[in-house]
DNA sequence: AGGCAGGCTTTTA
DNA sequence: TAAAAGCCTGCC
């Protein structure tokens, strides 16, 4: 089937975004992408047009949520004002058609435990490695296979080896630890997502091997809290850069995650004084 | 109590 | 070799 859609929408600058390690990359900017135990094959016919492999109960049900379709971005990015923040302004225009997507929860809590102190081919293999060791084997409707992302069963069943096995170096610990903790209802993201933003994030500052840093990613991309800041490396740089005399959070509140990732994007891309020597 | 240095696995460029 | 979407522990 196809479908239009009428707001900010770029897969490849999504896929590039650091907020998920899955999506598989396919000729003609198409991707392909798992989520729980779907997978969509999705094309860019050019315009606002896109063709899917799935039925129209499917993106209704599943896809239109994963994308936070019911969200309007064009309205989100014109609350940067030129005149009033020219910085934030060409990082949105740079960067238009990033979406926060709405991912789930657990997988995005492991990735980013993984994600501690490693650049992003580095997490995707990790992820990848995880999924083929206790991830269930799954058909995608082009008859090609794929994992899914693993239960927190699975994850804790795994054995000291096959965790290795997964390059997860140091943080192996924290993955075991947070499996454990989802498994025994101490993690528990359906009551997370009725909690305020500092209950929540006190919930996940309580995970082993989680700081400041992962918890945010978490509760931005797990638990679409939009508001929530991640300050990496690369946003500490932008706002030593940009923002000398501190952000604006006041301004920009209850988006300030979105505005987080325009930012992180657009630094990481080039588009202001990357680290000192070279990019990617 | 709260801040800071050092260590940690592995990959990438 | 330094840096990578950092965090934990021990010491002060």
């Amino acid at each position: 089937m196809t479908v239009t859609i009428d707001d900010d929408f770029d897969l490849d600058r999504i896929a590039q975004s650091g907020q998920c390690f899955r999506w598989e990359s396919l000729p003609g900017g198409a991707y392909r992408i798992p989520f729980r135990s779907h997978c969509l094959h999705i094309a860019p016919l050019g315009g606002e047009g896109y063709e899917l492999d799935c039925t129209a109960e499917e993106w209704e049900g599943v896809w239109k949520r994963y994308f936070a379709l019911d969200e309007n971005y064009r309205a989100i990015r014109a609350q940067a004002d030129p005149g009033e923040d020219p910085f934030l302004w060409r990082a949105c225009e740079a960067q238009k058609g990033l979406r926060i997507l709405r991912q789930d929860p657990w997988e995005v809590t492991v990735s980013f435990i993984i994600s501690q102190n490693r650049n992003i081919p580095a997490i995707k293999r990790s992820v990848e490695l995880l999924c083929q060791s206790c991830g269930e084997r799954l058909s995608d409707r082009r008859g090609g296979s794929y994992y899914a992302f693993p239960s927190p069963e699975g994850v804790a069943g795994l054995s000291d080896g096959d965790l290795a096995a997964c390059r997860l170096g140091y943080r192996d610990r924290y993955v075991r630890a947070a499996a454990l903790a989802a498994c025994s209802g101490a993690l528990d993201f359906d009551a997370l997502a009725g909690d305020t933003e500092e209950d929540a994030m006190k919930a996940l500052l309580g995970l082993y091997g989680v700081g400041v840093k992962v918890a945010s990613c978490i509760a931005l991309f797990g638990l679409h809290r939009l508001n929530a800041f991640p300050i990496d490396t690369w946003m500490r740089r932008a706002l030593a850069a940009e923002y000398p005399g501190g952000y604006p959070f006041e301004r920009y509140s209850p988006w300030n995650g979105v505005f987080q990732q325009y930012i992180f994007a657009y630094y990481r891309s080039g588009g202001r004084e990357p680290p000192r020597d070279k990019m990617q």
